[in-house]
DNA sequence: CTTGACCCTATAGTTGCTACAGGGTGCATA
DNA sequence: TATGCACCCTGTAGCAACTATAGGGTCAAG
């Protein structure tokens, strides 16, 4: 059971440049290759590239995708360092969650204040543009 | 009233670095200089500058930005674009939510599956890791 | 006349890919 | 056997929007 790259890639869901991006930086195995130098992958690659591909679905970074695939390794380790990461990961989630929801609010108070007109009259521009301010 | 780069950088809240990469992808024009080269600001370049930050700050990427900088000139134009843009942009921004808003669910379920002990047992590990899928 | 804060340019790094350019391989088909 | 096509290879550059570094120059104060 030898996959070729595009193999892996469709049975992951994989771009090629991608995969091949992984293993440049670390994050998949070089791979053995065929004899014309075709890159041939196994089980453990499968498993492991679908291990990545669901932790980046999740929103993981690829660092802490590193390092749930090293602690993944470790598995008589305690899993609190494990669970650490996930929060980590749902607090950042959250604050951009807090983030946009501060200018969604910025920006339909902005839109509903625009009436039409020509941009000389707009509250978008106006909002925008800094305050002439009187100087002496 | 001319300000050094450092200057204007304060004013606006904005990095000196950034003065400079606006400046080299045309966002900001290039400025008299000194007699010792020193960029030397004024009036208008504050209030571009001050634009562009505001309009930063609402999120707008820097395409867009220069879309709006570029109406705000054309003060006799229809707003309807100006509008147009800010709602598109609104848009994008609540499919990010939208997004976040998802993953967050996901992970807070993740997360509080996870009762500790080892890896062996980690609920989390256990999610992202494939299933040991039979084969024949 | 030296110290220090500021300024200058040019270039590389960040994150996570994506997209070339310019070639080689492998299989089917005429 | 030749040819076409889909796929593979390496290496590099590009995207957003900065940020940081190296290696220098300028200016005011003491």
């Amino acid at each position: 059971m030898a996959l070729t790259i595009g193999e892996l890639g469709k049975a992951t869901g994989t771009k090629v440049e991608t995969i091949r991006y992984y293993e440049r930086i670390g994050l998949l195995p070089n791979p053995p290759r065929t004899g014309g130098n075709y890159r041939a992958y196994g089980e453990p690659e499968l498993g492991r590239l679908s291990f990545i591909r669901r932790a980046r679905d999740l929103g993981f970074p690829l660092d802490q995708v590193r390092a749930l695939l090293s602690l993944s390794d470790d598995r008589g380790r305690d899993c609190a360092t494990v669970d650490a990461l996930a929060r980590d990961h749902l607090t950042e989630v959250e604050r951009k969650i807090t983030d946009l929801t501060a200018l969604r609010q910025e920006l339909s108070a902005l839109i509903t204040s625009c009436k039409g007109g020509t941009v000389a009259d707009c509250r978008i521009i106006e909002t925008l543009a800094p305050a002439p301010h009187p100087h002496g």
